[in-house]
DNA sequence: TAAAGATAAAATTTATAAATTTCTCTCTGC
DNA sequence: GCAGAGAGAAATTTATAAATTTTATCTTTA
């Protein structure tokens, strides 16, 4: 669902493969298909409408980018969530994400601000939930957000890198999905999103950096406490 | 060939399609499948002596990992090289490795360092080519470098981020399959390695940190020369 | 109760069929 | 006479269906 929005006038997916590919990794990060869950082919085939060879296409390409495990001769699984994964991805994230703002900020051209400043402008006045009383996921602003995020990164000058931070982005998306509805309302993101643009615009690349790490490791930590409390197999890791 | 060195004891590659995968990348990695060749699947099957589904399911793998590119509906092509993924490439592993030794120093053990000492030690005293005339690649010496360079990283303490360092190692090692025969012997990599050793075992991270990077700028000039000298089609983009 | 064998289920691979692209040849128009 | 468009055939990729191999489960036996 939330996978490719960037990519509006993307050209036909023409493969069956790869339209599967998408649904399933769609349904994977929304925990839909719940961590951990083995993906039987018989299953999977009758869910999705289609043929063994276009599925397991699909399931090749997640299990190169960790979203899928393949087990030799037994099948494929969701890839279960951790707590130590959850830390090792954001630690990884904020690593990574500060260099390559850093290296967008060294690159900062009036056009690339002035596009941020619209991004977030878009952003902020999209309601964060679909019901004002208890959350309902908004794809609009889900959008919004990753596309402001990836902008902020997105001026490094390096296609690997923006890529790399995509796949954690991915990866830390199902934990987010996993604890958002308990999470929300308790956390104005809208003010860190606010203050990370104002230093980006004022040229402060130190504190850019540090709020964005922050902003990172503030949302991990709510999830980390929320999952921890409501259900502790989370904590399995294999 | 040079893939999956590291890990001696891989369990049984049970299944065709990895070892397909492996196989397949193996002989992209070495450039024995030239950039851009198109990869027809009735050559492969033939030559692979496997089906379709083993053979389709490891092009998809490799897809992931950008060493293959896959046109819909129109087939597989071996990942084109260019002047400017070996910069971007370089630049972003220059990035990243320097960050993750720098968090791979900032957690040190005597047994890390010890790893490191006998790792460096093995290294040296294996010759980088067969024939000491002209180059004949050396499998030892290959793994042994492998091995060197992801122990220093190898304390970060980042799964994924040894995981995306391993992909860009990959990714440039094919630039430098393409140009290693003549680039023989211009230059004492060996003082590089034993500098970088130095420096780490100082605690001396600033200096080691400006000593790898360098080493892989190096490399990258060096190919770059060689490469915009030989042959221009190496600028051809897609 | 534990081990061995048999049965069932599931994953992997091969074989076959359908759909799409690419190439070639012809025909038309300038 | 030549360039370009269009139709048809060949080649290739993609998808489905069938067969094989491996793993898991259940029963039986020692």
């Amino acid at each position: 669902m939330n996978v490719n929005l960037l990519k509006k006038g993307a050209e036909s997916p023409a493969t069956l493969a790869t339209s599967i590919y998408e649904r399933l990794k769609a349904d994977i990060l929304s925990t839909r298909l719940e961590p951990g869950r083995k993906l039987q082919l018989r299953f999977l085939i009758e869910h999705y409408d289609a043929g063994q060879t276009p599925l397991r296409e699909a399931l090749n390409r997640l299990t190169t980018e960790d979203l899928v495990i393949g087990k030799e001769q037994r099948g494929f699984f969701v890839k279960p969530i951790s707590l130590d994964e959850l830390h090792e991805l954001t630690k990884t994230r904020c690593w990574v994400e500060t260099l390559a703002l850093r290296e967008s900020m060294a690159n900062a051209t009036p056009d690339w601000e002035e596009a941020l400043l619209v991004a977030h402008h878009r952003l902020e006045r999209t309601p964060r939930s679909l019901n004002a009383e208890r959350f309902e996921d908004n794809p609009e602003w889900e959008m919004l957000h990753r596309a402001f995020h990836a902008l902020l990164i997105g001026g490094c000058g390096s296609k690997p890198l923006i890529g790399f931070c995509e796949q954690l982005a991915d990866r830390l998306y199902r934990y987010r999905a996993l604890s958002i509805r308990k999470a929300f309302r308790v956390r104005k993101v809208g003010d860190e999103h606010a203050a990370i643009l104002k230093a980006v615009l004022d040229r402060d690349t130190a504190e850019a950096e540090r709020l964005l790490q922050l902003h990172y490791e503030k949302t991990a930590d709510i999830i980390r406490a929320d999952l921890g409390a409501t259900n502790n197999d989370a904590a399995a890791t294999r």
